[in-house]
DNA sequence: CAGCTCTATGACCATTCGGTGACATTCGTC
DNA sequence: GACGAATGTCACCGAATGGTCATAGAGCTG
């Protein structure tokens, strides 16, 4: 990321879960963060006074003392940096207790990656010390070989004026791919980014969707032009035709 | 009115107790918010002409022009900033007039600072989560399908001609998918829109007043056309028929 | 305080989606 | 060209979700 002032864009990720945490960590580093980790509350404080950072990614269950308590720690102690609380229950409860703490925002494991970028996003927009998400904006539309989609509607128009109703996972398979037009995607990404760590259905559920997204928009599905399969490895979405 | 500062994170708090707007404004700055102050009405739309902000405290009882004539003049001009209202009186009504009036929120005083903070935190989230939205101005009539409401009486005429008259949170339901026409809008967000940031009834509730509008505003409610189902995530409401 | 309206919840049923396995097909390799 | 492995394709099933109704509770009004 061209902005990396200083450390502005640094992250602390407070996790004890090492196969989340390292999840987290690397598609952070993916958009540019620079990361930090602490697997618990007592290391994410001491590390929290002798460091600056844009962000505190938070568990709620954490060994010792808990994600709550170090976030009104952190307050008690003058530190205002933006928190993101994760958490394994979906009680609504918890998202009030994370408000209350001191907390700015709050996500229910297991998240999709997808949303968790987001939010960071947001978080970091908010606080006016990232401004260059331009670079990977989610775009709201997506056109491609005369197809048009819309994400904010999981709805579509294929090249020959059908309309089409996207599931939640096609649109999300679909945004995946489309974000990372021209590279290849394994289907261990896809998986990961859009079902998220806990839920791992078998490989086989991707080929599915990549059927499906080939049945809705390839001119002649048995020939795609845009869902490409990468032998042995993943898929690949091309914008446009044959290059 | 170019302003330098992207006003991402800019407060504008109109109040005319100076004692109250005082610790307003400190916790704000405290919380990393660029805050402005309007001691009136007139200050207040003055301001609001020439600049931009993320959020408008703004106090019901102002010598001169009123909060909630505040609030409907900024949302005639087109401003579609958030807005919180605060306002002495405990009285609920009030509530339905700052909605009415074209509010986001409404706090009562006295109130907690730190109530007031997380209100403030809440707002400010569901406002970047929508800020993609097609920028729909906030109508006080809407019309769709030959039905017309009119937001500010909570009143309708269907299709048929029928009178209809709307309960509260029937009209911010409906309020809050028409401002985001052709998104979908989840249960946790109409939950949060419309009930707050921290009552939780079950998502159920929302499928039922989903219910009511169908059987209100469409002709044939089993097959809607506006209010349309978007299977495991949410609702997103089309003024026209389906295009 | 009795009656009303509005809101919230639970139960029951209909529907959809997602995931899987079986079989056909293609690709890479020898 | 033949073989094995990976992928394409299809149809099916179970689970989760939503539609709908009935009813209970909360709050207002007279």
């Amino acid at each position: 990321m061209s902005t990396t002032a200083e450390g502005a864009s640094r992250v602390l990720v407070v996790e004890d879960d090492p196969h989340l945490a390292a999840g987290v960590m690397e598609n952070l580093r993916a958009e540019g963060y620079e990361v930090a980790a602490a697997g618990d509350g007592e290391q994410a404080l001491e590390w929290l006074r002798a460091n600056r950072c844009a962000l505190v990614v938070l568990d709620v269950m954490l060994p010792g003392v808990d994600g709550l308590a170090v976030c009104r720690t952190m307050r008690d102690e003058g530190n205002s940096t933006p928190v993101l609380f994760l958490t394994a229950r979906g009680d609504p409860a918890d998202r009030v207790r994370g408000l209350e703490a001191g907390g700015d925002d709050y996500l229910s494991k297991p998240f999709h990656l997808q949303e968790f970028l987001l939010r960071v996003r947001a978080i970091l927009r908010r606080w006016d010390w990232y401004r260059s998400a331009s670079a990977t904006a989610a775009t709201a539309v997506l056109r491609f070989g005369g197809n048009e989609v819309d994400f904010r509607a999981f709805r579509a128009r294929a090249w020959n004026g059908e309309a089409q109703e996207l599931t939640e996972k096609e649109a999300m398979i679909l945004k995946v791919l489309a974000e990372h037009a021209g590279e290849i995607v394994s289907r261990e990404d896809l998986l990961e980014r859009v079902w998220g760590y806990d839920v791992f259905p078998s490989t086989r559920t991707v080929d599915n969707f990549i059927l499906r997204l080939r049945k809705r928009f390839e001119r002649d599905p048995a020939n795609p032009r845009h869902f490409l399969t990468v032998w042995g490895v993943g898929y690949r979405f091309l914008a446009e035709g044959e290059p």
